[in-house]
RNA sequence: GCGUCUUUAGCUCAGUUGGUAGAGCACUACCUUGACGUGGUAGGGGUCAGAGGUUCGAGUCCUCUAAGACGCACCA
């Protein structure tokens, strides 16, 4: 044995971490008989640091994944790592735009290139951080989302959703970020409130320079690419205009009034300016009356052709321009200002520009009602249980089709190949081989890339080796689980729901778990710009990877959030700091344990305590993890090491290690249950458990990971002694908050008087004298012969205590401690005699119910009576 | 605007099918106890956001109000 005299996680966590690696523990079998477990790690952006959100992910994938292992499933937790198109695309740009450099610089081949390289070097990074968190993925099977086989899966997947008719392509308003210069989806819009200011224009009739009307925009600059006025139908202001037209100002365009319902008679002055091709509301309503789309500000931002004298203009220059223009001509009648929200990029946070161009789409409507579907008939389990569901559906059940292509270089191109000549497509993973139709032999690809999320929703397949028929893709399909941030419930996890079904025929996982968020301690989302980032890496480097484990699994609750802080990481390491301690002990007293010691078969009540404590807690331990609620599952194993194992068994042991008729047991029931405690720990604080485990004389595998998970024995959970133990230590409490009150320190004497205890308090004397530092422990059927007036008393629940202490009891200061003693008994009383007495509780509680009520009145009764008559005594004493 | 969630000790949070509240941290007092001061022992601290209702009984179920968070939609 060699453990240093304190917590020193640094010095052993890095090697077992290797030993684990190189024999292979953390391998899956593709044909095994075990039934299988496999889940997907979500995969982290190449580019990215490892951040508290992905420790998270880590300590409770990990720990989910290492109780499987030890439970004999056939176990495998894929890792990979996801190529994140404009993120990572953003990245390597600002790398360039350091050397004045822009990407067109560079040309796309290059700049892929460039790409890459940035790719390789963080993605081993990222992956030691991962190990570095004790992550037991199966490595050997590690995918990247633009590999070869990857991107395979990819074009497959275009290529049968092409010939299902569910691909197409399409000329469509679309959200543009014109600084990553590309569409995004809905779901990469991102809204936020600023303040505007509403323009009112006055647009003349036509033919009658006399009459206008007012539009409110917050556009004015959008007027140049109007298409029609409307007004409410019902709208009598407008009645006398129906039919007659207006001129847009600058292009001098006549454009008609419609009618609509859509516009609102209450808002602005009840007139809308329309244009398609710059808002989205706008875009509709234009299809409806087939009106002209004129696009005027190009995918730079900028205003084009159509702008007439305001074309090379940013939005913004041309907004005041045109606002001058209008002053100029009379045509601006107010400015007000105006609370709105505007899109933006959840990348870059540029403002968005609604632009209308060529895209590819995926009709959506029939996979999602598929995936709606497999929800409601419990194919899938959400967990934990609650409104995840509702919001699942609410979006499933609106879903638009998704824009999946995007201007970007970095992803899967679209395997789409354009005739040189007639510009048909072919949908094709590599060049045509057979000529165009028009005759021409020669094709381009599509420019275009995918959706980052489009490969993202085939992990679960794919990472078993989808399309081939491989034996990985029949033992780990589906999933088991799928565990993940509430966050992108829609980007991924319905994603992936759909493709699976669409693909496989099968839901992609049986159960989802989502985790919460990791904030800071005030709540706020960490953030780089905030500087209230905790890296998870100086955590570790300081307190140990298992101390961050066991913080976030406690921290695993329910609620969306989790507030992180410094001081509560540092409440657990002096956790992990204990279990070092107590392991300390348990070593050093342990040489000449009995080694035919039997677990079933003790001689002791304290070992058979703490025996059956142990398989209580197991029992508790396996059912929390069955739901994933970790944070109970780090909450009992906290409480049953520090406050039963070291508090109580371990200060008990001391006396009956030092009788030798008890040591032999008690020595192996501490290593006994040190084992099985290290065993149900491991998952969370996979470290500290081997190290010590393999320090342990009773450990029965090569390593803590491979052995069995520890189950309840049911034969071994005793519950009657377990309430007698109960008793004991209120009897320890009891004394010992007397001899605190009364400053007494030295040895002293106690009576007790008990008829349901006294053979169990005789039988634990020698424990019983250590724990409440007693020169003598006498046990009295009744109070005869005991000098009542000369003692301080307690009263526990069948139990009377007495200290005698005539020299210096305080016979005022004893009234009104047992007067305070007395209070909550009293109220106690009352309620539960109250409630006995009560016909309709009487009548309606269930007879469970009546019957504990009756035995705590029994107790209150007893304890009652006992403090009063103690009270009266000492009342007479004073007199 | 629609929807979901949250509100319990100074702080962070538990609280299962309704039986009048728990933990950790922080705080106070005492303890150089041969595993551990990253410790031990004993304490103090809550009208469970507010109002009303159902019930024999409500932190728990229902309604409303207030504050906060999130999602969706609208935004001329």
């Amino acid at each position: 044995m060699d453990l240093s005299a304190k917590y020193t996680p640094q010095e052993f966590e890095k090697e077992i971490y290797k030993e684990w690696e190189s024999k292979g523990y953390f391998h899956g079998d593709d044909k095994s008989s075990k039934p299988p477990f496999s889940i997907v790690l979500p995969p982290p952006n190449v580019t990215g640091a490892l951040h508290m959100g992905h420790a998270l992910v880590l300590t409770i994938q990990d720990s989910i994944v290492r109780r499987k292992r030890m439970q004999g499933y056939n176990t495998v937790w894929f890792p990979g790592t996801d190529h994140a198109g404009i993120a990572t695309q953003m990245v390597v740009e600002r790398e360039l735009m350091k050397e004045g450099k822009s990407r067109h610089d560079l040309g796309r081949e290059k700049f892929v290139e460039k790409i890459w390289e940035v790719k390789e070097r963080h993605h081993g990074i990222i992956a030691n951080q991962t190990k570095k968190m004790g992550a037991s993925l199966d490595w050997e099977r590690e995918r990247f989302t633009l590999d070869e086989k990857f991107s395979k899966a990819v074009n497959t997947v275009f290529l049968k959703l092409h010939e299902k008719g569910l691909i197409y392509r399409g000329e469509r308003l679309i959200s543009w970020c014109s600084r990553c210069s590309t569409a995004l989806s809905d779901l990469e819009v991102e809204q936020s409130p600023a303040k505007g200011k509403l323009y009112y224009m006055k647009y003349f009739v036509k033919g009658d320079p006399s009459q206008y009307v007012t539009v409110a925009t917050t556009r004015p600059e959008t007027l140049l690419g109007d298409t029609a006025v409307a007004v409410n139908p019902n709208d009598d202001r407008f009645k006398h205009l129906h039919g007659k037209k207006v001129i847009i100002p600058f292009v001098e365009r006549e454009v008609p009034i419609i009618l609509d319902e859509y516009v609102d008679m209450t808002f602005g002055t009840g007139c809308l300016k329309i244009t398609p091709a710059h808002d989205f509301n706008d875009y509709e309503i234009g299809q409806k009356h087939k009106l002209e789309a004129i696009t005027v500000i190009d995918k730079n931002g900028k205003m084009n052709n159509n702008a007439v004298q305001f074309k090379g203009l940013g939005v913004k220059e041309a907004r005041e321009k045109v606002l001058v223009e209008l002053e100029n001509r009379n045509a601006l009648e107010k400015i007000e200002d105006y609370a709105m929200t505007i899109s933006k990029c959840s990348r870059c946070e540029t403002v968005l520009e609604p632009l209308i161009s060529h895209q590819w789409f995926i009709k959506m409507e029939g996979m999602a009602k598929r995936a709606i579907d497999a929800v409601k008939e419990e194919k899938i389990k959400f967990y934990p249980k609650g409104w995840w569901e509702e919001t699942y559906y609410r979006w499933l059940e609106n879903i638009r089709d998704w824009c999946i292509s995007r201007q970007l270089w970095w992803g899967h191109r679209i395997p789409v190949w354009y005739c040189n000549d007639c510009k048909a497509y072919v949908v094709s993973e590599h060049h045509p081989v057979k000529p165009c139709n028009c005759g021409c032999p020669d094709y381009y690809q599509e420019n275009d890339v995918l959706d980052t999320w489009f490969s993202a929703a085939l992990w679960p397949f794919v990472a078993p080796g989808w399309p081939e028929k491989t034996d990985a893709l029949k033992t780990f399909y589906p999933n088991s689980l799928m565990e993940t941030g509430f966050d992108i419930i829609f980007f991924w996890v319905s994603r992936m729901i759909m493709f699976g079904l669409e693909f496989m025929d099968d839901v992609p996982f049986r159960e989802v778990l989502y985790h919460a968020m990791i904030r800071d301690e005030k709540g706020q989302k960490m953030s780089k710009t905030r500087g209230n980032v905790i890296d998870p890496l100086l955590v570790t480097d300081k307190y140990g990877v298992d101390t961050l484990r066991f913080t976030l699994a406690s921290m695993a609750g329910r609620a969306r959030d989790i507030k992180l802080s410094e001081n509560s990481i540092e409440g657990y390491s002096h956790f992990m700091n204990k279990v070092w301690q107590a392991t300390k002990f348990v070593f050093i007293n342990a040489q000449g344990y009995d080694t035919k010691c039997d677990i079933k078969k003790l001689k002791y009540p304290l070992n058979k305590w703490i025996i059956s404590r142990l398989n209580s807690v197991s029992d508790v331990v396996n059912k929390k993890f069955d739901v994933y609620e970790l944070n109970d599952v780090s909450e009992s194993l906290y409480k049953f090491f520090w406050h039963e194992f070291c508090d109580w068994y371990i200060e008990f042991s001391k006396p009956m290690l030092a009788d030798e008729a008890s040591a032999g047991e008690t020595k192996y029931v501490l290593l006994y249950v040190h084992r099985e405690f290290l065993k149900l720990m491991h998952p969370i604080a996979p470290f500290i458990t081997e190290k010590l485990f393999q320090e342990n004389p009773l450990k029965d595998k090569e390593t803590i990971m491979l052995d069995t998970y520890p189950e309840a024995n049911e034969k071994l959970i005793d519950k009657e002694i377990e309430n007698d133990l109960n008793t004991i230590q209120e009897l320890v409490s009891s004394i010992r908050h007397i001899k605190t009150i009364y400053g007494i320190n030295a040895k002293n004497d106690v009576i007790v008087v008990s008829a349901k205890y006294s053979k169990l308090i005789n039988d634990l004397s020698g424990p019983l004298l250590k724990l409440a530092t007693l020169k003598s422990l006498k046990v009295e059927k009744d109070t005869k012969g005991i000098d009542l007036a000369g003692c301080i008393r307690a009263v526990i629940p069948d139990v009377e205590i007495y200290l005698p202490a005539k020299e210096f009891i305080d016979f005022e200061k004893e009234k009104e401690r047992l007067k305070k003693k007395l209070e909550p008994v009293a109220v106690n009383l009352n309620m539960t005699s109250a409630k006995l007495k009560n016909e309709g509780f009487l009548a309606k509680a269930g007879p469970e119910v009546i019957e504990k009520e009756k035995g705590k009145l029994d107790e209150f009764t007893k304890m009652d009576k006992e403090l009063r008559d103690a009270i009266k005594m000492l009342e007479s004493c004073i007199k």
